[in-house]
DNA sequence: CCACACTATTGACAAATTGCAAATAGTATA
DNA sequence: TATACTATTTGCAATTTGTCAATAGTGTGG
């Protein structure tokens, strides 16, 4: 969190400082990207599954797109499987058009449609509050 | 995560129906406050103790006036504690205007600056990238 | 046809984060 | 002096995330 973006570790809190409760491969203070981005992963997923129905690798590609490379693919395909045991969304495994193994296609359900549309309202507060952060340091600024 | 912000149980993935890996009182699927907005702690604090020198509980009231009430206090206190050990921010006691036990009081240091800018950067890519989600639903309804 | 690269998914385990409850304590007030 | 509110700390269980390794099908060059 708080990276810099660039990989760099001009700032202090960088890979080689982090002392914080834990000292593992650390999230919180070493992470390669920022947690908040790691949630909006979840809501990605649905709204790229709204417009079209995808398979795990699909998705992957997508996310990258959207800025949110660097996701450990098994974090995805947990996520999917997740998301089908609570009926967000169903999938069907499609042996024919793939260029390597079957590969499970998801779509998303009426169950899904609902949370997506919960999600995004989720995210329009999280915007706002974002940018009454943002607010509170810009107005020092000036 | 997605949570109406009732504390209502229509949607689907309430409080009830979470059957995910875990089941116990479950973050993601049956939390009481979306994920993404935890992580948005970390940076309002440093945000608020840039304008002023506050302590726990102090920060704590702030961070409810930003809608980021109910955490739990000994997670803020947690946090604090960290940033001081990695340097973001330093404290004393302060035995005399409290209204209670002494309290620590935190202000932020240089370094805590620099992760300050490092995290409103930071912000606003997420800003942007939930806005890309946000859009992505907006084309398909009109 | 064999190695290799790429496509694709799964499972298990270690490491890290969060929630909660309880302990501790000082101050104010009725 | 009981009670409420202020204030912080600690420990552990529950949960989430990261990473690695295993498994496998397909297509291509030599």
């Amino acid at each position: 969190m708080f990276d810099d973006g660039q990989g760099s570790d001009q700032g202090g809190i960088g890979r080689g400082g982090g002392r914080g409760r834990g000292r593992g491969r650390g999230r919180r203070w070493m992470g390669d990207y920022s947690l908040v981005d790691v949630r909006l992963i979840e809501p990605a997923l649905l709204a790229f599954l709204r417009s079209e129905d995808l398979h795990g690798y699909g998705l992957l590609e997508k996310l990258e797109s959207l800025g949110l490379g660097s996701i450990n693919p098994s974090v995805i395909y947990r996520i999917l499987r997740d998301y089908e045991e609570i009926g967000l969304v169903c999938s069907d495994w499609d042996k024919e058009s793939t260029q390597g193994p079957p590969r499970r296609v998801y779509a998303l359900t009426e169950g899904g449609e609902a949370a997506l549309t919960r999600a995004i309202r989720s995210l329009k507060e999280t915007a706002k509050r974002i940018n009454q952060i943002i607010a509170l340091v810009d107005e020092l600024n000036e």
